[in-house]
DNA sequence: TAGATTGTTAATCGATTAACAATC
DNA sequence: TAGATTGTTAATCGATTAACAATC
């Protein structure tokens, strides 16, 4: 449950968007809230893995409207490397310090294996990339508690689901 | 951080499962936290959607060892029904009353627009569906106060990742 | 017994909520 | 002025951490 006296804490932790009395401005709300998220200038990015998941993730349309652009997209596979995918042809591994260092991307889209992640970090971390969208198990801050990385821990996701459902009538009144 | 004390605390939740002054049987815990997240049995799943994201998720080997059993997939494109995916042969929006009704599927894995699952939400609940592993931003709780559902909001994630990016040196020390 | 380790209660911390002041 | 709504401080709640008791 949000509540009324969350939503004016959080905002004012950047500050006051609104006038006591009279209320808010939602369009300029909307707009300084993209700001705060940082939606509105486009990071460049790439994507590591061009599997399933990278393809859901590249094709994602608005990852525009969330703050990234995605300029290269990357596959160890000879079966992928070449093909297509939100229209930029995938590179292989050995395109990828050169790319990184001619185009500076800053954040990596990371669809590929917890073992692959650990190989590859300090490479990526090397090549000025500062950011991760971290779909492995890998634990980033744990060797490296400087980087910003944002884990999608869908094992953890589906497991909580595994135990509510087995748990479902447990609280229930026994009358 | 996870402290050793947060772990005595969270196990002791459920019961005692070491010897104070010894220590932990640690494959007895490990076999005993799996029977309390209830993977050591599989609840039949169905798959809503078999886009990029749902092959991902479908494909993801280890369903089984997170305790489900995914044993139907659906999709409405008639471009994709009849296709095979993970093992099973995709089956139309026609098809999902009866196959729910004759199998009694427990959970369903939703890779569709939000909108679809707004549209399909009554329905699924209807033919028993208790649990839902909801990728779409549609908000089962508000409609549903006691449907078990996780959510994975990748949208909000990706967001995080841009904020922290983005604000990524307002901290560091200026000397 | 001394050392080590878990179980359990108490203290601390942070986040959420409620209350009130400020302002239209 | 009265009503409404935001800004901000104080109170509450829950989760994390620390302390200690129990036991090998």
């Amino acid at each position: 449950m949000v509540t009324a006296s969350q939503i004016r804490q959080d905002l004012n932790c950047f500050g006051g968007f609104g006038q006591q009395g009279y209320g808010y401005n939602v369009e300029l709300l909307h707009r300084e809230i993209g700001e705060i998220l940082g939606v509105s200038r486009q990071t460049p990015a790439i994507l590591i893995g061009c599997g399933n998941l990278g393809h859901a993730l590249a094709n994602q349309q608005d990852l525009r409207k969330k703050g990234f652009e995605l300029i290269a997209a990357f596959d160890n596979s000879p079966k992928i490397i070449g093909s297509e995918i939100a229209g930029l042809k995938v590179k292989g591994p050995d395109e990828l310090a050169n790319f990184c260092i001619e185009y500076k991307p800053k954040m990596a889209i990371l669809c590929i294996p917890t073992a692959a992640v650990a190989e590859l970090a300090d490479t990526l971390i090397n090549l000025g990339i500062v950011g991760f969208w971290n779909f492995s198990s890998y634990d980033f801050n744990y060797n490296y508690p400087d980087v910003t990385a944002v884990n999608v821990h869908l094992s953890d996701s589906i497991m909580t689901l595994s135990y509510m459902v087995t748990h479902l009538h447990e609280d229930e009144d026994t009358d």
